[in-house]
Order: structure tokens, then C-alpha cells, then sequence
DNA sequence: GATGAATGAGTGTTCATTCAT
DNA sequence: CATGAATGAACACTCATTCAT
């Protein structure tokens, strides 16, 4: 009896991290994941029912790694503001080590795979770090709106920055992330004279 | 490829635009548009040269749709941020009006169909836009910063905040989009306290 | 436009006649049928919805040619005796000439595809036959039972003769087909020295 | 392939039988005739040389108990036609308590599997019953025809009256058998009036 | 121009069989 | 002996595309 082998697991979800991000999902064919893992294709239904239960493994597996890398930052020892700028820093250095999380996420959840379901997990597992903004909003740090509000000004100009390429990139130098940073701390903060003067200078 | 009928043309794209919102990309196939349109699958290749030429095609009138919107805001007379106001209200009630266009823009926008080439031809149609913020950028109202910036804090919201579904929704009250777009432009306004103390109270 | 060609369709037909009766039903794949048939694998589905549906529209045919076989020896001017004899002499000649009738036949409705909806339509279709018997039961001519036990003695023993292969064999000559018959008349006449003298010398 | 376990080997047999009358032969796989057993996959073939052999090993097993049934009715004392009463009986009650091992006997004989070495082998394990219908040709108590006449009217009947289904059912009760053999025996029997009055009233 | 039957390469998936454990 | 993960050839079926009508 041979034991199910991690390697292979951990390969058909990096394969398929590759190969979608390359080509898209429908040009990503079950037989290349396979060949890219150096498995057969009949192995890939060992461990994934069907390919898009490979497609959803793969998506969960993304985005458990960037929301780890996220959760990692939240220290309630510090300020909010503090917090959320590790967070940036920290996704941002894990979109230049691995430019494809990103892309497959964005590719993910823009497509008609995405489900409320997925959603909710993740929100989840991001607890702590929403714990953290609804208690600045509690505090009157940043402004008292709807989470879908902080999301875009807070989350996803990362999504948008990190992908952006071709004609408006975006230099990810320190510099640039933390102007970038301060803009969104502008977008939600309550009152931007104290907590971020040096976005007016 | 001289089309005559302008009926099916157009009832082509409509018939792509609203299959491929609700079933994606690679479940949607040409013989399904072809019925849904009301034409055969011969048809298609007479308008279009093969199914990639339609997809984009129809990304390309969506995005003239949306632009068009967009630019009709456009008047050098306001200052730059009612003109941005107006852009932003216009477009949340496109959104509201035909959601499916937002959706399939950001389905298309992130899939691997898009190119830079896609991204220019509609930065060149923004043009007026962009130039009303460049100008903004040179009056010292906005912040000097890159265009991607901008683009993260001024416009990405917008379709972050159109496409929010289930959990987190966004509902696109006047009040709601106001108090949206003040935060888009506290993220980059140079001088917080004049132009926008609403945000600040 | 091209029109649905009927040479197609038959050409379909006969192939999976032939290719089942040689190789069995899970032997025989839709893309020799294709070939058989000299279209493409692709074309069967124009034609038939599923491997299933190509099946069970082969056995099908089958049937009305056998059945139609046997129809047009119905009579009701000739005695029952007679007609039932003329049945018997027609489908050996079928069987004769084209064996994988009543192969495929057998195949078919010992196989899992069968159902009683299949049965009753070839009963609909056997009316004018069936009700030739019940005739008969009713003048006395043949004994009154269940009609399973008719079919068992008056109409299975044809299948069974035609398919004898190898060890048994079963010579179909004038001779032998009019003693089967003989045989069967005996097991269903109520009064056998009347009708069947000949049968008990 | 020589086993051990007899538990295994019958439980495979058994797992074979039901799954393939419940299912057919092409919708069963060996992976599910193994869980069935309650043993892996890779077992089947410590018992079995290919997927055929365990469906003719089944099939022998099947015969043998069919057959065993029959024979044991056999006794030389009796007259002929209560020893094959005594079979049809026996034969009727088997159909009754087990209905599956005459609708896998049936699937199977009609199936591309069937072979005429197989027919030879069942042929040889009947030998008993053969004999005595010879003698009977012999002592002029039944016609003197081909054995495949015989078959048809003398054992294919039971066959057909155990697997007859929905719409034109056969109910096995006392009285029904005993019609039923008395016009196999009426087909086959040389006289009559002498042997079953009873038919003929 | 418009049709839709026809194509055939390609897809996701299954499964009989093998073999390391 | 027994296991079940792994294989890969084969399968049923789809679909973008072509072309005779």
C-alpha cells in the first residue's frame, strides 16, 4: 500500500497556480496540469473530484497563503495604523516573490467559479485582521461605514497595484508602498491632520 | 466579414455579454450565443473572425458604453472634483441600470483574453478624463503621484463597489455614493481640510 | 444549409447492428461506429443524443423490421394455425438472410438498456398478431393462459432455434422449420388430434 | 493466483452477481465489485486473472448451481416426464428464492462473453439430464428431434417464464408450473392422449 | 448573406491493471 | 497475501470552425 504522496498534492495545485495564470482556465487543460506536475492525468482525480474542485484547491490554497501573510502582521500591541501598514508591506513583498498569488486570485475571483461560500470562508479566516478595523471604526480612528466601503480603499488598490502592469505599473519600492499606503489611510482615517500628516505636506 | 445586418451584430454582443456574465467564459459556447442571438453558428464568423475576435469585441463596446458615460461627465468648466463627482454617480447608475456591464468588464479585464494593447485603446478614450487629472495633478489639487495610484483610489473603486455581491454589499445610495467618493478623493486630494471638509467633521 | 441525410442515418443504424453483434455492446465504441459508418465521431450526436439513444434507436429498428416481418403474414381470413405458420416460416427466412437481426435482438433486451416502455411499444406495434391469439383463446382453438406462457412456446422458440450456434446447431430447412413449428402449435392447441394430426403420427 | 481466503473468493462472486444484474456489465467496475466484496481493487486479481475471468468464473458459478438444482432432480426410477416436472419445479423455486442467478445467466449467455466451450462444459454437467431425454427418444416417449428442438421447447421456456417482467409477468404459483410444463411436455411428447390427458380435457 | 450539417481535434474523465509498500 | 495509489490508454462527448446548399 503506497501512501498518498504530499508531493504530488503540492504539485498539482503549483502546476495549476502556473499554468492558469499563463493561459487562463479554459486553455488549461487537465492533462497539462498533469504532465506540469509530473503526474498522470488519472492521478489528478485521486485528489481532486473533478477539475474544478483542482481549480477551488488551488484558489484556497492561494488564498490561504496571502491571508497568512496578512494575519501574521496583526499585533493589537500596536496602532491600527501601524498594523495595517505591516500588512501592505508584507503582501507586497509577497506579490514580488510570487507575482502569480495575486493573479490567480484576482483571475479566481472574477470568474464564475466564485461563490458567496468562498467568500465567507475567507472572511473567516481574515477575522482577526477585520476584528482590528471594526474595533478602529469603535474607536473613531477610521470613518463608520459599510465593510464593502473599507474593502475598496483598503484591500483592493493591493490587488490593483500589485497587478498592475504594461502601460501604468507600479514600482513597488518602499517609498511608493508607503505613499500608496498613506492614500488609503487618507481614504478611511477619521481625522487626517493627527494620525497621517505626512500625506500633506 | 462586411456585416449588413446591424440588428445581429448588435444582438451578437448582447447575446456574449449576457451568456458569458452568467455562465463564464469557457461554459458559454458560440452555438449557444449564435441561439441566444437568434442566428446560426455560420453567422457568427461572418461578423466576427472566430471566437476570440467576439469575446473581444464585445469587451470593446461594453468599455465604449462605460467610457462614454464617463466622459460625458467630462466639463472643463467644474472644477475637478464635481467633474469627478459626476463621473462617479453617472456610473453607478449605468451599473445599477445594466450590472452586467461591470461584470463582464472585470471578468474580461481579468481574464487572460486582456492585453496592453486593450488597456491603451481605452486609456486613449479616457483621454479627456485623464488630461482633466493630469491638469488637477499640475494645479497642485491632487497629489503628484503615479497614474496606477490613482487609478487604485479614483476609479478601482468603483468597480469594486459595483460588483460587491452577498456578503459585504454595497448599496448604492446617493448618500452612499457620496460618502464613496469622498473617501476616493481624501485618498488623493493634496489638502484635505479645503477641499473636502465633509469628510472631516 | 446542408439537409439531415438519410443515408447517414441508416448508415448509423447498420453500423452499430453489425459492430455490437460482432464485439458486444462495451466493445464497441462510438468512434468505430463513425468509421463503420464512414462520418465522423461527432456526426452521431447529430443524429442521436448519446451512446444510449444510438442503442436503443438500433434496437429499435431491429425490431420493426422483425416486426414488420411478422405483420405482414397476418390474415384473418387464414385459420390461426396457418398464420402462425406463415409468422414462423418468414422470420427464419429473416433469420437466414440476415442473422444479426435476431442477435442484436437478444443482445439488446437481455442487456441493462431494456425496459418494460420498450416492451410495450413493440406490444402496440404486435397488436394485430397478438390479437390474432386472443382470438384464437376465445374460439377454443388455443389454450387460455397468460400470455408470457404463449410467447414462451409460440414465439421464443424462434429466437432460441435462430441463435443456436456451435453444439446444437438447428438446420433451418422446410423440414425442420415446420416441426419446430409443429412442436409449438402442440404446446399452445387445446386439441391436438384435430389440428396437429401430423404431429402425432 | 492460487488463494487463500475462501470468504474472499466467494464474496467476490457474490459482488459480481448482484452488481451486474443490478447494473449491467459495462456500468460495473472492478473497483466497485471490490468494495462490494469488501476487498481492495488490486485483490480481485490475486483471484482472478482480468476482469473477463472473474465475470466466467461467475458465470460458472452460476451455471453450477442452476445446473446442480436440475440434477438433482434426476432419478432413473422415475418416469421421464416427472423427472423433468421435478426440474421445472426445482428450477421454478431457485428463480423464486435467488431471481438473479437466472438474469446474470441469461445477461450472460447472450452476451459477446458466451463462447460454445462454455455451452460444451454446461453441456457435459447436464450430461444426467440429456441422457434421460435420449432414452426417452429412444423408448419413443418423445419426438426424435434435434436436441436444439428440445431445448427450445423443454428448458428455454423456463427462462423465459422466470425473467418475464412488467407488462406480461408469469406468476410462478403451483397450478401456473404445472400448466406451464404440460405444454413443453405437450411440444415434445409423441403421444398425447396417452401421456398428459390432463392438457387436453 | 445566411444556414446548419458536418467535421475532427481536443476535452474531462474513467477504469482495468500494476506494483511499491 | 493484501492493499490502494498510480498509471495511461481509451472512452464518450463537445465545440470552434468550415462549407455545401
Amino acid at each position: 500500500m503506497r501512501q498518498r504522496d504530499d508531493n504530488k498534492r503540492l504539485a498539482l495545485l503549483e502546476a495549476t497556480l502556473e499554468l492558469v495564470t499563463e493561459q487562463g482556465f479554459s486553455a488549461t487543460s487537465v492533462a497539462m496540469i498533469a504532465r506540469r506536475a509530473g503526474v498522470s492525468p488519472g492521478t489528478v482525480y485521486i485528489y481532486h473530484a473533478d477539475k474544478d474542485a483542482l481549480l477551488i484547491a488551488t484558489f484556497l490554497d492561494v488564498c490561504d497563503r496571502l491571508i497568512d501573510t496578512a494575519i501574521e502582521q496583526v499585533d493589537s500591541r500596536l496602532g491600527l495604523r501601524e498594523q495595517l501598514r505591516r500588512v501592505w508591506v508584507a503582501l507586497f513583498e509577497v506579490a514580488v516573490e510570487s507575482p502569480r498569488l495575486f493573479r490567480f486570485h484576482d483571475m479566481f475571483s472574477h470568474s464564475a467559479w466564485m461563490t458567496d461560500e468562498l467568500t465567507q470562508r475567507n472572511d473567516q479566516r481574515l477575522a482577526p485582521l477585520l476584528d482590528a478595523v471594526a474595533e478602529g471604526q469603535r474607536q473613531g480612528v477610521i470613518k463608520s461605514v459599510e465593510l464593502s466601503l473599507l474593502e475598496a480603499f483598503l484591500f483592493r488598490p493591493i490587488h490593483h497595484l500589485v497587478q498592475s502592469r504594461g502601460c501604468h505599473p507600479f514600482s513597488p519600492s518602499r517609498a511608493n508602498i508607503d505613499m500608496a499606503f498613506a492614500m488609503a489611510w487618507d481614504a478611511v482615517a477619521l481625522d487626517h491632520r493627527a494620525s497621517s500628516p505626512e500625506s500633506t505636506p
